[in-house]
This record gives structure tokens, C-alpha cells and sequence, in this order.
RNA sequence: CGAGGUGUGGCUCAGUUUGGUUAGAGCGCUACGUUAGGGACGUAGAGGCCGCAGGUUCAAAUCCUGUCACCUCGACCA
């Protein structure tokens, strides 16, 4: 929602400069401070207790499907790293290395892990034998070092944190579907708790990942109209079984390959929420995930009982996550702190709010008023919350339909790419060829093949020649 | 990896062109007091060998050489 007037000075405006703002909010919301390793940042209390909240959710949804966490060496032998032949070339540019161990020169160089699909296959290797050991459902939550180029807060750090859901599969079928089982898990997760509505789909053979037979993702909008991939799932089919042998017993006493997926989600989806929700006063939580719902700030916090009918308040709201801000700050302080964390409401209690036996209660999405009697601010906030996490999520799903476009020629792909922020969605013969054409006169990529096809056109966008399926392309992070 | 840019108290910067007393400002920070419904005010105070290493000079934040770090934009990626 657009803000009548800027209160927050420090945070440039995003019609100004998108790329500055989102590094003032992730500053003045403190959820970060830079490090002096380059390229890893500091993710500090207020940002971590966010991750910490998306983690617990979403382990809870990995656990109601049957998947186990484990803990995997954050080293790998070069030797395993070099198994699969599109995995290790996908990969090799971008790794860390350990050659030394004190003052000794190693035997074999240790990458520090990228991603574990080559420790986990290692593993699989050893412990399947049975169709009796199958599925192998298994996750877990680290840190994964990638030496990029250059770096972003959360949206691409050189270490970030992520979970990484590795299963094996007796048959392709059943891998498939668990490719597209956490594929839902995660776009469910984003809607119900983040919010962020999503676009399902696949990913082109050229933006697939390094070693699957198949990657499908979930593509979020920005408030800039630039996707980000908020989560992949990666159907592996047999080919890593087959390059670490990993093989078992069916009940026929024949040997059969393992199929296998992999799946992952990153702190980077924090980034989504800031670009999704955020304003020009800073950021905008969705209530599900805030480490603090609703902040209470006390008015002429000296003046007798003031203080004490606020902890009372917070009391009272002990089902929700509340706080006091008690500080010495003047209300006005308070009030734009509040809004450049994005608590999702804050709850104004002075000398006249006593006297009426009421608080005021501020929405940080809309700025909303609303007066409250304090007999009944328990099922209000609920009632708030609510309505603040729906709305999130229906201004969000505006923003998506009104910022996607068609093109059936590439004179309309160009018009729109170049005016229009966005999404296009637009026909494609599945050529690579075209693919790359696209991207080097627009700078826009397939995003995905969307689950939910339209046929906007026969022909191909780009060379004209008969579709095969229709892609979303646009300008992404 | 290519092209630009920047390094001066915690932060944002001025000062460098033309070397010259004791290096400045705003914000923040500390103490005390007055305040308080959208970033209050007063008083007093703390905090910098100007990224680092050499060099030129009577004298270097300022000139020279080297080096490191970071930022922005491109090519690669969650």
C-alpha cells in the first residue's frame, strides 16, 4: 500500500533506487551487519529469529511427510566431488577448497561443501541394499559455501543458510511424485505463512540444475517486477545412483538402480520477503512469520500506571508474541522503529487510553487505526493478524496478475520488457536457440513452464515455428 | 573476470585541485535534567596517529609508488 508520506528518512525511497532501499531496510531492520569476510554476512538476533521461524514451520511440514533430519561433514573429498560429470562441472567454478590441514600439505583437496548430493549418494551407497531400505527420506539444515562473484544480502552471500532434502526412491514414479510433493510443500509454506504467492513449474533443460533429470522451482515476484527462484525440487532419475553405484535388491532378487530427488530452500527466501512486503518505511512481516507480532508502546510512559497497564496488556496477550518498549525514546522514535522492523502491529496505550480502558491499535501494512477496548484485545489482535496476513497475501497476488503480460512476437516481448516490470508469459518451441535469443536482446530468462498452461499463441515468441509449451520469462535475481 | 568509483571518530560526509598551527560538521553514543499521541530539547562529555606499506619534503589526510578492502554496473549462480 502506498504511503502518503515518507516518515522514515533513512530508508531510500524504492521508486528512487530499489537496489539501495532493500540494503537500508535489511540494515535498519537489523537483520544483518557485513562481515569482514567478503562476500558473508552477519546475520544478526532479529533477522536469525526469522529464519529460526521459517525453519521450524517448514521443518514441521518436512516431518509430516515422513522425512528425518540428519547432519552431513561439510567437507568433500575431491575425488567424490568429481563422481557425476554435469554435477562437478556445474559446480567446480564456484567452490572453496581446503589444501592444507595446520601446516600439512593434504593428499586430496577438501571442497567445502557447495550442496551434499555427492555425500548423501556416498552415503546412500553404503547403507541401501533392500528394497526394504527404501525410501530414504532424508534432510538437513547447514550452511553451504558458494564463491560467487558478487554478493548480495541473503538474496546471494558467498555462505548461506539453507536445508537440503535428499531422498531414494525403488522407482522413478515414486521419486517424481516426491519431486512435486516438496515442490508443493514449498509453495504452500510460502502462501500460508510467507504470504508470497507463487509460480509452480519447470525449469528449461538450460536453467535446470547441475546433474538432474529434472529441476522444478517456485518463482516469486518482486515489488520490482524481477523474479527470484524462492525454492527448487530436483528430480535426479537414476543418473547419480548410477555414477555411485548405488543400487539395491528388488523382491525379484534383480538389482535396480535407486532413483533419487533433492530439494532446497534457502535463507534467500527472506529476501523475498522484503521485496515482496516491504515499503518505504521499511520492512512489512507477514504475522505468521514475525518474530514479534505486535509491540507495545507506551504514551507518557512516566505518568503514574502508564507502565504498569502496559505489561498488563502484555499479559493479557501472552498467546501472541508481544513486547514492551519501555525504552526512554520519545513515542515518535518508537513508533518508526517498529515500522522499520515490520512488526505487524503496535499497540498505543496512554493516559487517555486508560481513561476509555482501551488501546489503539496500528496496522504496519495499511496504518490503520483501530481502537480497541482492552476487555477484548485478545480476540482482536487475533481477528487483526489475520485479516493483516490475508490481505498481505491478496495485495501480493494483485501485484503478480497485474504485473504479467503476454507477447505473441518478439516486437511485443521487447515493448513490454523494456516499459513494463514484470512478467511475460509467452510461447516457446523449446529450442535452446531461442531461448538464448531471448535472453541476449532482452535480458530476460525462462523463469519456468508453468503446471497451469494457456495457449497464448501457436508459435513460438521468437522464431515462430510451432509452440510446444508456454513459459514465463522475466528479469530475475 | 571486464568497466567505473570509494576508503577521514560508530554512521553519512567536508577538507585533497594549490602540502603549512592543535583535522571539521551533522547524526549517533555517555551523564544529568526537562520532555513525551509520528524520529524532543538543554548542559556537559567521550571518541580520529585520515585503509595499509614505502617514498618525496623542513613539513603529507593532501604529492608519488605499491598494496588491500569495499561499492555500483555487466558476464555466472539459491
Amino acid at each position: 500500500m502506498a504511503q502518503e508520506k515518507k516518515l522514515v528518512e533513512e530508508i531510500t525511497s524504492m521508486e528512487e533506487d530499489f537496489a539501495q532501499w532493500y540494503t537500508d531496510v535489511v540494515k535498519k531492520a537489523e537483520l544483518i551487519e557485513y562481515s569482514s569476510v567478503k562476500g558473508c554476512m552477519i546475520i544478526r538476533p532479529y533477522g536469525y529469529a526469522l529464519w529460526e521461524n521459517i525453519q521450524r514451520q517448514l521443518d514441521a511440514d518436512f516431518k509430516a511427510t515422513g522425512v528425518e533430519n540428519v547432519y552431513m561433514p561439510l567437507f568433500i573429498p575431491e575425488s567424490l566431488l568429481q563422481k557425476e560429470k554435469d554435477h562437478v562441472e556445474g559446480f567446480a567454478p564456484e567452490v572453496a577448497w581446503v589444501t592444507h590441514g595446520g601446516e600439512e600439505k593434504l593428499q586430496e583437496r577438501l571442497c567445502v561443501r557447495p550442496t551434499s548430493e555427492t555425500l548423501f549418494c556416498d552415503l546412500y551407497a553404503n547403507i541401501i541394499q533392500s528394497y526394504r531400505d527404501l525410501p530414504k527420506l532424508y534432510n538437513q539444515w547447514c550452511s553451504v559455501v558458494r564463491w560467487e562473484k558478487t554478493t548480495r544480502p541473503f538474496l546471494r552471500s558467498t555462505e548461506f543458510l539453507w536445508q537440503e532434502g535428499h531422498t531414494a526412491h525403488a522407482t522413478e514414479e515414486e521419486a517424481i511424485e516426491r519431486t512435486i510433493q516438496m515442490l508443493n510443500v514449498y509453495a504452500d509454506f510460502c502462501e500460508r505463512v510467507l504470504a508470497i504467492p507463487m509460480i509452480k513449474g519447470k525449469k528449461s533443460d538450460k536453467e535446470k540444475f547441475a546433474g538432474a533429470k529434472s529441476t522444478y522451482t517456485i518463482e516469486a515476484m518482486m515489488h520490482d517486477g524481477k523474479a527470484l527462484q524462492s525454492g527448487t525440487s530436483h528430480d535426479f532419475g537414476d543418473g547419480f545412483a548410477r555414477a555411485f553405484d548405488i543400487q539395491y535388491t528388488d523382491k525379484n532378487n534383480q538389482l535396480q538402480y535407486v532413483h533419487q530427488t533433492s530439494w532446497g530452500m534457502s535463507t534467500r527466501i527472506i529476501g523475498a520477503i522484503i521485496m515482496v512486503h516491504g515499503d518505504n518505511s521499511g520492512l512489512v512481516l507477514p504475522p505468521k512469520v514475525a518474530p514479534v507480532q505486535a509491540m507495545i508502546i507506551p504514551i507518557a510512559q512516566n505518568k503514574e500506571g502508564v507502565l504498569d497497564k502496559a505489561y498488563e496488556v502484555k499479559e493479557k496477550l501472552k498467546d501472541f508474541k508481544v513486547k514492551v518498549d519501555d525504552s526512554d525514546k520519545t513515542p515518535g522514535w518508537k513508533f518508526s522503529e517498529q515500522e522499520m522492523r515490520g512488526i505487524p502491529v503496535r499497540i498505543e496505550i496512554g493516559p487517555k487510553d486508560i481513561e476509555k480502558n482501551q488501546a489503539v491499535v496500528v496496522r504496519r501494512d495499511t496504518r490503520e487505526k483501530i481502537f480497541v477496548s482492552l476487555d477484548e484485545i485478545e480476540e482482536k489482535l487475533a481477528e487483526i493478524l489475520e485479516k493483516m496476513q490475508s490481505d498481505m497475501l491478496e495485495r501480493a497476488k494483485a501485484h503478480l496478475a497485474s504485473h504479467t503480460y503476454t507477447a505473441k512476437n518478439m516486437q511485443e516481448f521487447e515493448e513490454i520488457i523494456s516499459n513494463k516490470p514484470g512478467f511475460i508469459k509467452a510461447m516457446w518451441c523449446m529450442d535452446e536457440a531461442c531461448e538464448n535469443e531471448i535472453k541476449d536482446r532482452t535480458g530476460a530468462t525462462s523463469r519456468c513452464m508453468p503446471f497451469e498452461q494457456e495457449n497464448i499463441d501457436d508459435n513460438c515468441v521468437c522464431c515462430g515455428k510451432p509452440a510446444k509449451t508456454m513459459v514465463y520469462w522475466g528479469k530475475a535475481y
